[in-house]
RNA sequence: AAAGCAGACCGCCUUAUCGCUGGUCAGUUGUGACUGGAGGAAAGUCCGAACACCAUAGUGCAGCAUAGUGGCUAACGGCCACCGAUCGUGAGGUCAGGAAAAGUGCAACAGAAAGUAUGUACAGGUUAUGCUGUAGUGAAACCAGGUAAACUCUAUGCGGUGCAAUGCCAUGUAAACCGGUGUUUGAGUGCGGCACGCACAAAUCGGAGGGUAGGCAGCUAAAGGGGCAUGGUAACAUGACUCUCAGAUAAAUGAUAAGGGUUUCAAGCAAUUGAAAUACAGAAUUCGGCUUAUAGGUCUGCUUUUUUA
RNA sequence: UGGCCUAUGGUGUAACUGGCAACACGUCUGAUUUUGGUUCAGAAGAGUCUAGGUUCGAGCCCUAGUAGGCCAA
């Protein structure tokens, strides 16, 4: 069974998010998440390390497609459903190898801690 | 052939698999099918407009912008043509290019003297002085001087705020608290310089605090693109024909694999082989310009020099 | 999205109306001290964020850019 892709949208459930989320670190990547009534997603990239458009928008990508591939194991798992939000906070444009890497890592992570909280 | 000048244009492609997003259709409300999906600068936000709200935007002052002449344009600080100045052998480039006889100011050092000036030396001239010429300083030295990207004056233009405008729906709280002003003797508002005027006007301004921060419209068919014809030196205009070409909102336009282009370097007589590179950069209300960034490549017209015929 | 401000030695600031870029701290050298610090004496270190223009002459005036910061909703 295939579910479509949650996003993360509300600034308020952001917010929230950030203050009081868990953090999962694997360089080059930050991951928080709390629990919530449905898997949502979000990703960003500071303006600060890159400065042009185009960079950011090209990390953003990666990241979506990292959480792309690995959706249906989090979903379809059983475990408590999160909203998480994956930051890049490496100074340099990575390869789409160390982002699935890194990613996959955290992601194995957050499906152990959810499964917990059960 | 080499070096150069001006203008126009392109700016990676193909296939497969897996995705993202707008629209249409079907639908068993899981989804499926078809079909659109970044740029010449989307950038900087430097100008000009459209559109929206406030008097269908009024008057004066202040302030700001522009500055040869004529034209183009919805408009412009843009573009085109011509004149002038200046740089270049040349094709061509550059120019805030109005006024110093309205007034005020400024000019270090040097120099007798820098604007209420008239010194010294030599020569000319004269009875003599005044006078005329030359010299030296300096960016500028008597002429009704220079300087306006100094104030200023002249001419022309400019109301303000911006799509987070604006309208509607939904959710929610506190019509409470403290302080000020005021009700035809007019507070305050009309967004942001001041005064006047006009309109509305019984409540309103400030403080601290509480609540919401979701959706729809605006929102993509337009001063729109394309080649053609006609007029015009040109910018541009007119005409018929034809095409429909992004619309997201923590923000789509991507990932992986294979093959092929192009350029550079290395090896090689050559076919070819190997390696590297493949720019600047990402729509956010929409247009017209300007400015800045840009690997590499194509085309057109022209100039100079050398050689050959 | 719209608006505003700043940039000067290593650091923090000056330079009025255009006329030789100044000061403090820091750095270096020497003296004092058993040594270090303090103190004293001396020296080096910039061409004013970048590129043009106006001007005899530009840190200052004008134009365009770069970088950093701030504000409104």
């Amino acid at each position: 069974m295939r579910q479509k892709l949650g996003r993360l949208k509300s600034e308020k459930r952001i917010n929230a998010l950030f203050n009081k989320g868990v953090v999962l670190k694997q360089f080059p990547l930050l991951l928080f998440y709390n629990h919530s009534a449905e898997w949502e997603s979000g990703v960003s990239v500071s303006k600060r390390l890159f400065k042009r458009a185009v960079d950011r928008n090209r990390i953003k990508r990666l990241l979506r497609e990292a959480v792309r591939k690995q959706w249906q194991g989090l979903s379809g798992d059983g475990g408590m459903p999160c909203a998480f939000m994956l930051l890049f906070v490496g100074r340099s444009m990575p390869s789409s190898e160390e982002i699935t890497k890194a990613s996959n890592h955290l992601f194995s992570k957050l499906m152990i801690n959810s499964k917990k909280n059960v």
